[in-house]
DNA sequence: ATACTTAGTTGTACTGTCGAACTTACTTAG
DNA sequence: CTAAGTAAGTTCGACAGTACAACTAAGTAT
């Protein structure tokens, strides 16, 4: 429907001001994060080694082209890709930024849209793609040359990620239903990338209204440890300070 | 050249996985904010009144097609735009995000990638395009009900001051070439929409590597107060806290 | 029983904001 | 010339949250 309104414009070859316009590629990127042996890890897909194909056989951040058949808005072509790939439905997106211009895409003037995942480890790794893989990442990076400026997008989501897990409760998004406040702790040093004091992250996520003990208790080797999980609201809470700052 | 990469696979009509696919339509729009009359303005052009043109006469935000035979890429083009109607050409620029979707266009599937940008009174005074308009905020919206979901893109910006205002020395940006600490704290003031404490804002914006005192002084009815400039970095501060918050 | 490990608490020092009162420098009214 | 007014800038005590370290608690392993 919308689709003919446009084709009716072009064809009508009318200085329709911006339909004439060549149009750029518009692709859809997702950085998918999750956690695995206390390193944080970032989903790649295997490009095909198709002739027409740039890029073959490289890594590449899970993406491609809108489809504006099937995809209401941006939002949803990203959730289709992260389904396609994962097999998950719901997990916490935010949109990262766009990159756009004439040299990303060696076929034409392409424009990616990004968004950052996080997944919990327990549903990562649940039905991969056979393409997918999960990677770790070394600083901002990861070992393979990424395709396109994927190496760009996901510096930017790293340090992104690394920006606002210093004052927000993103973290809490890539722990399992149930945790307890030290693994909690471990998650954020992980993605931090330092030590964190113990009794300030306690008595700060303890007063910040986002996890609530439940009844159970971890048991484990050592002393037992209080179960929380988060609260009702999805949305990330803000603190009013950083972390201790690494000076 | 890269175009005509492009056109030639899609005259091939192979399966060239992407190519084919038919494009949204791709622009860039601009949010443009200064302070004026001691209130947030953002700048806003009127629509022509064409038969082929959605929304005629109503005001939108500047922006418009990616033009890729000028737009390097999609800051250039956002650059293009805001000089195009203010003449500025240096401003603080930062990306906003993206909103695509089929029905925020009439004519076709559009995405449109949203920058946001802050202009000195001083500066966005001079030579404004003979379309263009400011208006002040009422809160997150403005009088007129603008085109496309540009209230919306507009609502998001300002959130996005707000809240960085907390955290950041953004209103810098604000400020002509040489200010002061009550101006600046004034311009704080005027993005929050609240009062902020003199004392710790002085200390504060005097301990943060922002701001260098220069010789003059700004002499008034009252006692002069000393001028400040910004230091060479472009680069907005981080602060470890946010302002005194409203509750 | 004893040592070891991790969870969680307690207490002191310190930093920076809050809030108000104060000093300083200039203008204007009488 | 003096007194009142205004805005710039400083000072000070109260307070909140963090830093750091020492402590207690509850389990396992030997």
């Amino acid at each position: 429907m919308a689709e003919r309104a446009g084709q009716k414009a072009r064809e009508s070859g009318g200085r329709t001001a911006g339909l004439d316009f060549p149009r750029p590629l518009t692709t859809v990127d997702v950085v998918i994060f999750t956690i695995r042996n206390d390193a944080l890890h970032v989903l790649l897909v295997q490009r095909g080694a198709g002739d027409n194909e740039p890029f073959p056989g490289a890594f590449a951040l899970p993406g491609g082209f809108v489809d504006i058949a099937r995809d209401r808005d941006l939002e949803a072509c990203a959730l289709r890709k992260l389904k396609e790939k994962t097999g998950v439905v719901s997990p916490y997106l935010e949109q990262l930024g766009s990159w756009g211009s004439a040299a990303r895409d060696p076929r034409f003037w392409s424009a990616t849209h990004a968004y950052f995942a996080l997944l919990p480890a327990s549903i990562a790794d649940r039905a991969l793609a056979a393409d997918a893989q999960w990677f770790p990442l070394v600083g901002e990076r990861v070992k393979p040359k990424l395709a396109f400026d994927h190496d760009e997008i996901l510096a930017a989501a790293v340090q992104r990620l690394r920006n606002k897990v210093e004052y927000t409760s993103l973290p809490a998004y890539l722990m399992a239903e149930e945790f307890t406040l030290p693994e909690l702790q471990r998650t954020y040093e992980i993605v931090l990338g330092r030590p964190l004091e113990k009794s300030a992250f306690r008595t700060r996520m303890l007063s910040a209204d986002l996890i609530e003990p439940i009844a159970k208790m971890r048991k484990g080797p050592n002393r037992p440890a209080q179960l929380y999980r988060l609260k009702a609201a999805k949305e990330p809470v803000y603190f009013a300070r950083t972390f201790n700052p690494p000076e």
